[in-house]
This record gives structure tokens, C-alpha cells and sequence, in this order.
DNA sequence: CGCGACCTTGACATCTGTCAACACGAGTGG
DNA sequence: CCACTCGTGTTGACAGATGTCAAGGTCGCG
């Protein structure tokens, strides 16, 4: 069996604590209860609310789609963003429907559930704050592959297509962002289909929380919890699994004190035990 | 098993004969010999070839990513693309290396394909002609994904990071057209992704032949040939299986006339059957 | 108390990956 | 011409991972 040149064993394993997951200021690092009543406003209304909060708006611009833009179009983003309180579990757009939005992740996180005719669903991605998603679509007259649902409450800020087509124009760098956007969860989706295709359920379960601990991570080099409330369904639906085997996984290694889970938040406690067994260490 | 809003079925299925796989007048429908002795310069030198050959060139403007450009950047971009003619099998771009140029098919195919560090290996994608490739890794500063190999004797056309920039500056619509390209990808993947892993792999397979079918092929509603070379190992390792399991699937599919193959060159006789067994209709 | 959402655990069948062997054609070299 | 290798494709036998079926447990809520 022939290895070809091989630079870095696994991209998905290189916590990627830069480039996306940019240091910002992140105050409730531990998980707060997930449960929690969320506020009011409901997508799919109409009328804007442009300058909603101030805390929203100030952190438009840390936003990885606009890092490095003019500031006159990130000063004309922060004006023309329409920012909704989404509740948890609450849909923001339902695959199969036209792209119209594209939108962003302020606070919370966002999952996208793709279903397939025959009952099957998988969790595409997680959008963690600062993330943007649902752009894949609006540029290609596709219409949404998935469902976007919050994973938690949320403040989701979006544009419309022409307002974001402007943006672009005024400057062209969040055109390149957004392609590097892209491009990540591309890169992130053929090593699934990779992992999918060649490994063990473990191991796959194992990078899904490598991954989602370095996308909405937080702790050290060893202890880390994930932001993103997560119960054993959708980790099996991330890793491609079922729902029982997910959970064998998971009750198992939580048995040995590998990681924890408390209301649907992960802690993982021994990042390079689970490290081992992504890449089959133990068989 | 509740079954969410599904406008449509099975997007992947849907023949997408339009936005890609541009009515380009394509010669030589039927398959070639692929064995054909390869023409001679190889990638990785360093002179540029511009204005190399007119049928070369001037399949520049019908590639999707100038599509609808200013007609200044696409003579920019002709005049700086440098065209290289690439024997089969040769390597366009290793996994891993620093993306450093923007790549297109003006003739042939292409297969990027994907190593783990435990030796498995994927096919990402094919590029046919017409369609931009090594892109996703340019605008984030990640390594390429995958190894690019020729899948038969091709003409690439490709600009530097620079030049690609100067050409978004001066009509982003590249830019646009460039995400929409990587949108199609994702879309792609993500159903990989859930096909891996919700389906049987005799129901993988049928939908990865419809796939290629639809970006690559030639032909009616019913009958339809594949312009890609295909072994069996490239119809696993497409569709997240082992040669074995392909090679027992695609035999038996050929005993009852469904499709048939000829140097590699692959031939559907039968597309409603073969959706059919996508949709897991006999089970 | 019943109900629903979520999680765990056991038993079992089966898909499919793995191992092994062989066939065929093309090239290569003696 | 023959022997040999190499790449590709086919087929059979078998074991094991994992999906499926089934049952039950815990927790919060009305």
C-alpha cells in the first residue's frame, strides 16, 4: 500500500485555532446551559433591524468575511445587516428553498442538516461565531443543500444578495474571504468523505470531536470543551454513524475518562488519547 | 423516519447537462483510445506558453469562471493564461504542496484525488473540461487538498495567484463565478457525504456513475457515455468503496445490459434503471 | 402520573471489507 | 517465440464491524 507524499498526516487533526477560529474575545467559556429560554425575535420576518445591538455590530467586523476589508464596506456591512435573536432550534433558512440571504453567525452556533429522500440526514457543518454559511448557494443558483437550525440561541446577522454583491464590489477581498470560506469547508468535507470511506466508526467519531474542539473549542493542549451543544445524535450524524453506535463510542470512552458530557456539552480531557485513536492508534 | 420539506429528491441526480457542463462542442464524443500516446511538455516548468494554441485560447472565454466577465478581463486573462500540455497520468499539483496557481481544463480530465495518512485514498473529484480546479486552497492559505492527475492526455490552462487576483480586481464576477464553482463542489460533497453515510454501496456506485454522467457525459435521456476514463479502482475510490465491491457491482450491472465498458471508457444503457438503483428501488 | 426527548445496552443478521486465487492483455527482454 | 512482469479485472470464501431491532432507564414538564 503505497503512501504518497504526505506532508501533514491530517489536516482535520491541526486544531485550527488561527485562521477561523479567530481570538475572539470569548467570555462564557465554559458551557452555559443549553437549555436556557431564548429570546424573542423569530426569522423569516421582514422588517430590518439595522443597529440592533452594539456589541452585534462591533463585532461585525471581526468577522472572517470581512477581515481585511475597505472600511468603508465594512462600515456599509455593519449598516445594511439585518441582526435577528433566533431561539434554539429554530429554523433560519429549509433546504431546497432559493438562496436569498447570506448570513452570519454573531453569537451562538448554527447547524446545517441535509436530508436525503430516503430519511437520511447528516449534519453538513456547524457555523461557530464569526462563521458565515448558507453562502455556498447564493452564487450558483443552487438552492440551500440543508437545513440551517440553531443549535443554540442565536444573533444571526445576514444580507441580501444584492447588498452583499455591493459589498463585494466595494471590496473585492470579502469575495476572496468568502472563497476561503469555502474552500475550508470543502477541504473539511472531502477529508469526511476520505475518513467516511476508509475508516473505522471510532475513528471517525474521534475526529469529529477533534474537529468540532478545534472549530468551537475551548482549553488547552489537552483539555478542551466544545461550545456547541451537542447531543449523541449529532455527533452520529456528523461522524456518519447511528445514533447507538455514536453512543457506544461515546458512553465508553467517557467510562474511562476520556472526555465528559453535561447537558449536551462536551469536554474532551485527554485530547491526544483521542488524537490516537482518530488515526487508529489502538485498533 | 420522519421525512423533512424535500422539494427535491435527489439533487445529485438531476442531470446538471446546464450550468457546468456548458453545451461546449465537444468532437470527439465517443471514447477514445485512452492509451494514446500523451503530447509532451509537462508541468512544473517554468515558461509561460501564452498564446499557445487558438482552439486553446479561444475556449478560454467559454470556461465557467469567465463566464459573464468583462470582455477586458478575459483578454487579460487569455493573454496571461499559461496552457501546458499534460501527458496522462502525469501530476498537476501534489497534496500538500502551497497552492501557488489557479487551474483550469481546457481539454481532457482531471482527477484529484486524496491520500490519509493510513494510506486510504479518495477520489475528490474529476474536473472535465471547462471547469477550474486547485482553486479552494489559493484564498485560505491551506495546502492543496489532494494530489491533481491527469486522467487522460489534457491541455491546463492556469495563471498565478497574482494574475488571479488582477483578474478578480478587474471583474469580480470572476470571483463570483469562482464561488459558485466551489458551491457546486460543496453541494457535491455534502452529498457524498450523506450517501456514505446513509446508503448501501451498490446505491453509492449507481449515483457516482450518474454523477459523472452528468458532468462528463455524452448522449440521450436513456442511453449515456462517459467521457472520463474510468477503472474500477477510480469507481470505488469515487464512490467510498473497495475495488472489489465495485468490480462485483459493475460486472453484474453489465451481465444484465444496464451498461457496458470498453477501455476503461464507461457506457450506460440504461438510466432509469440505473437511477432506480441509486434510489434504492430493488434494494 | 403520563409523555416526550434523550441516552444506554443487549442480541442478532448481514453487508462489505479482507484474503486469496486466477484470467487477460500489453509490454519487455532474452 | 517464449517467459516474465505489471496493471487491470473477476470471483469465491470468510470474518467482523456495524446497522437494526428491541427493551429499558433517566430527566424534565405539563
Amino acid at each position: 500500500m503505497f503512501v504518497p507524499a504526505q506532508p501533514e498526516c491530517c489536516p482535520a487533526c491541526a486544531l485550527r485555532v488561527g485562521a477561523f477560529a479567530l481570538a475572539q474575545p470569548f467570555a462564557g467559556a465554559m458551557p452555559q446551559t443549553g437549555t436556557q429560554a431564548g429570546p424573542l425575535v423569530v426569522a423569516g420576518a421582514d422588517p430590518s433591524v439595522p443597529g440592533h445591538g452594539e456589541a452585534a455590530t462591533a463585532s461585525i467586523h471581526a468577522m472572517h468575511m470581512f477581515s481585511g476589508a475597505a472600511p468603508a464596506a465594512i462600515e456599509a456591512a455593519r449598516s445594511t445587516a439585518r441582526i435577528e435573536r433566533i431561539a434554539r432550534d429554530t429554523r433560519i433558512f429549509a433546504q431546497g428553498s432559493p438562496a436569498r440571504r447570506a448570513f452570519a453567525v454573531v453569537t451562538g452556533s448554527v447547524r446545517i442538516v441535509q436530508s436525503g429522500a430516503d430519511g437520511g440526514q447528516i449534519i453538513c457543518c456547524f457555523a461557530a461565531r464569526g462563521e458565515s454559511f448558507g453562502i455556498a448557494a447564493l452564487f450558483n443558483g443552487e438552492r440551500q443543500s440543508g437545513d440551517a437550525l440553531a443549535a443554540q440561541p442565536c444573533e444571526i446577522a445576514s444580507w441580501s444578495q444584492a447588498q452583499l454583491l455591493a459589498l463585494i464590489e466595494a471590496s473585492p477581498r470579502i469575495a476572496i474571504n468568502l472563497i476561503g470560506s469555502l474552500g475550508q469547508c470543502l477541504l473539511e468535507s472531502h477529508n469526511r468523505v476520505r475518513e467516511l470511506a476508509t475508516q473505522r466508526c471510532e475513528q471517525r467519531i474521534a475526529h469529529t470531536l477533534l474537529r468540532l474542539a478545534g472549530q468551537a473549542g475551548c482549553g488547552g493542549e489537552s483539555h478542551r470543551a466544545i461550545s456547541i451543544p451537542l447531543r449523541r445524535r449529532d455527533v452520529a450524524e456528523t461522524a456518519g454513524t447511528t445514533l447507538h453506535t455514536a453512543s457506544r463510542a461515546l458512553a465508553a470512552w467517557e467510562k474511562c475518562g476520556l472526555l465528559a458530557t453535561r447537558e449536551q456539552h462536551l469536554m474532551i480531557h485527554d485530547m491526544p488519547a483521542l488524537t490516537r485513536i482518530a488515526h487508529g492508534g489502538d485498533n
